[in-house]
DNA sequence: TTACTTAGTTTTGTGATCGAAGAAAGTGAG
DNA sequence: CTCACTTTCTTCGATCACAAAACTAAGTAA
């Protein structure tokens, strides 16, 4: 089953936002959630007894009063229905279940070889999923009559273009043999659940940003790793664009001399001078013995000379098309992730480009952030997606 | 007054919309309106009574019968409520008054010198706007008993940054004396209607987008005139940003040899490469006699060599800013405004620029065009944001 | 015990919308 | 000219999301 169109909200405090706000905490109540949505009590009580009849939500007693009656706590079910989270990356592939709050429930890093095909890779993947799915319960004493691990979709993040529309992925730089495969429909063919797939940044500002700044409306998500890819968010929603390609600005050229070729056929690409993989093969051409990313940042952090200035070029290039982005777009936050964040001289001379270059008025309150939720981040954003169709639907 | 909030539009078809769909001649009758809006034919009869007793919309009799009922012809009033409009430009201003469908009722370009400070240049403008509203039916005999020339907004247009929240120009390049200047309050002191201020590029994207893809979702509009300044329309809605910013790509860097130092204290700014000043001062060091931006566009006409070197190399330069905006917010359409936009060599190497320089996958659908309205674009835009606040709240 | 707070429910009302039914005003075939 | 059929538009409940008010529940503080 594929889907096509962007999920509405039709309602002020939705269920979704109901469900994220009991799991997060910020309410614990009927009465928080009032607070919280602007909804008058009424309509509140009359919401939770939906969800709660649903099975999305349940009470868990009272709570302690603060001058009057006792509030009746609310929370999330544990061991209730999840949604499956596939974080596909170049070399490993975060896999886990999420309930429907977006809380992970069950996570495992899995090694995968993308130039096995789609079929061998989402095969395995997918089979992990069910695995994971069927046994949510599996450290927990199975506990009330909730349905135990229904399986409400799977979301499913690729490390290179995809249109979202259709689930077909569209040229990746570094996937062979995935051109035009239609990952959705492959899937959909496997397992009888809703599935949903998307660029990996997509995924990852969606995880970071409502894990982080829910409440911003606008902002920009890099994902520096292997590759560089990076994730809008505009009013608070996804924004895809017209194919489901923006945010790849991973062919965006860049100053940088000599001009790196890219496997895209043109040279200078930001790919091409930023990426990890780029960062690899800058230093083996120099001479320096490193085989991947892990021994790049290890160079890095015992302050190899070669290894930094690149981290520093790296930095100044992608600061240099983020400024372009900020000045565009003016974001309230810009918040890179992904495994080249962890690389201080990146992240400073990337700060120092943009600061340089952006309109003083752009950068004026402009959050520049590294991506604080983990390895979790990728399947966040999936689940997210996955809830954000499943529970609107309910 | 002061307006601060971006308009919703709460209801499918709403009133703006009706009365556009009406004006537009798309929407004859009230069956037209269910039909395009989607509403149920009860639901549009009673909308349509609303406008009708507001004054907003009237019956014109009844139309050709199709093979069944005649339908009731619908209209906008003529002569009846009407918004102002400024578009104020470096060395003129266009001002006009339009009805609240949009469409102009009297337009007329005035000299204006911004060097004369805010006070001056507006309180003219004003001015001539409260004339116009005032008889609106100049050139029209007087007809029905609609309230005449009923003003009830005006929009501006600024050639510089402005903070549309709060109607303050913020640090301009080209506006000597009215930095931090608070155009909303000043004219809400002159004169008792709601203002809205917005940048001149927003205001040309709003005009432009209306009239040419409402239908579209994401779109950006350049503006390449005397300054260079664009407008960005994401999910149909103008994107400002976090500060009102967005858009704003006048001081991107471009690479430029020798780069040409930008009143913004930097070099190599868009603006200092690709504006219509740039173009006039890079002239005239080559020792080419010119004046303004008008003799530099007969000299590339005459097909002079300078001139349309750099013209061509401000198209490229426009193109690779664009690349990367278009990469990163992947829109169905750019569209290029401003007097350089009739400029066939810079229009051939932007475009050129943008189609090496983007993803295929960017550009594969993108419509690459030349804004058609002409110089009714910006009082257009103005309008419409206008309306899209003083329909609503009606 | 009394007064006050906070929490949550029930009842009733409102506004936007839809759907069904019907009224108004035609066309066109026989 | 009549009858069947269309198209247009209105009227009249029914529904849905939400709110306001009144009320119950269950506490604290004095």
């Amino acid at each position: 089953m594929t889907i096509d169109d962007a999920p509405r909200e039709t309602l002020r405090g939705g269920p979704r936002e109901m469900l994220r706000w009991v799991a997060s905490g910020a309410a614990v109540s009927r009465a928080d959630l009032s607070r919280l949505s602007g909804l008058s009590p009424s309509t509140v009580s009359q919401r939770v007894e939906a969800l709660i009849s649903q099975g999305l939500l349940e009470e868990t007693g009272a709570g302690r009063s603060r001058g009057g009656r006792r509030p009746r706590q609310l929370a999330v079910p544990t061991g209730g229905a999840v949604v499956g989270a596939i974080d596909l990356g170049a070399h490993h592939a975060r896999v886990g279940t999420l309930d429907l709050s977006g809380r992970v429930v069950q996570g495992r890093t899995l090694p995968v070889r993308i130039e096995d095909g789609p079929e061998a890779v989402l095969d395995a993947l997918l089979a992990e999923v069910a695995a994971l799915a069927a046994v949510p319960l599996s450290d927990q004493a199975a506990r009330g009559d909730a349905a135990v691990g229904a399986l409400r979709g799977i979301g499913i993040g690729i490390p290179g273009p995809v249109q979202h529309a259709t689930g077909r992925i569209v040229s990746p730089s570094r996937m062979p043999g995935w051109n035009g495969f239609d990952v959705a429909a492959f899937c959909a063919g496997q397992i009888d659940v809703p599935v949903i797939v998307d660029n990996d940044a997509n995924l990852m500002a969606l995880g970071a940003h409502r894990t982080a700044h829910p409440e911003l409306d606008h902002a920009v998500y890099i994902k520096a790793g292997t590759g560089i890819g990076s994730g809008v968010i505009s009013s608070g929603r996804l924004h895809r664009g017209a194919q489901g390609s923006a945010g790849d600005i991973s062919h965006c050229r860049v100053v940088a001399d000599p001009a790196p070729p890219c496997t895209c056929g043109n040279a200078g690409c930001l790919e091409a001078v930023a990426s990890g993989a780029a960062l690899v093969t800058a230093l083996r051409e120099q001479g320096v013995p490193v085989s991947d990313l892990t021994g790049v940042l290890r160079l890095i952090d015992d302050g190899d000379r070669h290894a930094t200035a690149l981290a520093r070029q790296a930095g100044r290039a992608i600061g240099e098309i983020l400024a372009v982005v900020v000045n565009f777009f003016n974001p309230q936050v810009v918040a890179i992730g992904g495994r080249l964040a962890d690389c201080e001289p990146l992240l400073a001379s990337m700060r120092g480009t943009l600061y340089e270059r952006c309109l003083p008025l752009a950068t004026q309150t402009l959050l520049i952030e590294r991506v604080s939720a983990g390895q979790d981040v990728g399947i966040t954003g999936a689940a997210h997606l996955v809830i954000d169709h499943v529970v609107a639907a309910a």
